[in-house]
DNA sequence: GGGATTGGTGGATGATTGTCAAACCATCCC
DNA sequence: GGGATGGTTTGACAATCATCCACCAATCCC
């Protein structure tokens, strides 16, 4: 499960502050982030997260940008790829930080501003 | 003394979290953030904050930024300018945010050089 | 193998952005 | 008035970035 096949990613040591702002300072980012915050894993597919609007290679970068700053990981399962936020790497570099972004988030980044969120494609499931 | 002419920022209801994020995505900006965290009003002047090999007009743009981004605020008292973190106005609105940042910060934006406190300047010179 | 699915790569492009330099403005002080 | 001081504005320029598009790569299923 958790063993697969992982993409790269920089190791909790030197996940850097400003880089993980920067990466989240972003909307779209920054709704990806809502989205991962229910600590499951989720496809790469951006429907039901209100991204319909933007292209899939798009989303894909983003969803790089976010891994290669050190918040997401991504476990690759066949031609699946299962993108999952660092909660405990995050909260251990940067303690109550991530509590306070998903505290505060939903304020700022309503869904209604870049579209419906149905939900995880893979929460729960 | 705090009613003396600001320059515009946005109100408290207004600030936006991935625009703050975005803001401070940024090591001058980050470290800019650390020199307020005093709490004490500081003079634009970068040098003693380890931004000495910056032109003052690429300061003076950060600190618009952190300013119109809401994460300071900034008093006109004759010809000088004094800059503080919004911190009552940022709390309000992202409680913990702060903390957690200016607690994680230090470790990855530390300053090589600064051993003085120059920067916080006292507003009777 | 062949086709469908899932997702990424690389190029192109327009928009931001960080930076410097020089000019500018307001204020203080002689 | 005339400097000197503190800071902003404007313009220019290079770098980064977000986005789209077309194509590609690996995997699953029949």
């Amino acid at each position: 499960m958790t063993d697969d096949e992982r993409l790269p990613q920089p190791p909790t040591a030197d996940i850097d502050l400003v880089t993980v702002l920067h990466a989240l300072g972003d909307p779209v980012r920054m709704r990806l982030l809502l989205s991962y915050a229910d600590g499951a894993e989720h496809s790469c597919d951006p429907r039901g997260l209100g991204l319909d609007h933007l292209h899939k290679s798009t989303v894909s970068h983003h969803m790089r940008v976010l891994r290669e700053a050190g918040v997401t990981t991504t476990r690759v399962a066949g031609r699946n790829r299962f993108v999952s936020l660092r909660r405990a790497d995050l909260d251990a570099r940067f303690p109550g930080l991530l509590d306070a972004l998903l505290a505060s988030a939903p304020q700022s980044a309503a869904v209604a501003d870049v579209g419906a969120g149905a939900g995880a494609v893979a929460a729960g499931a």
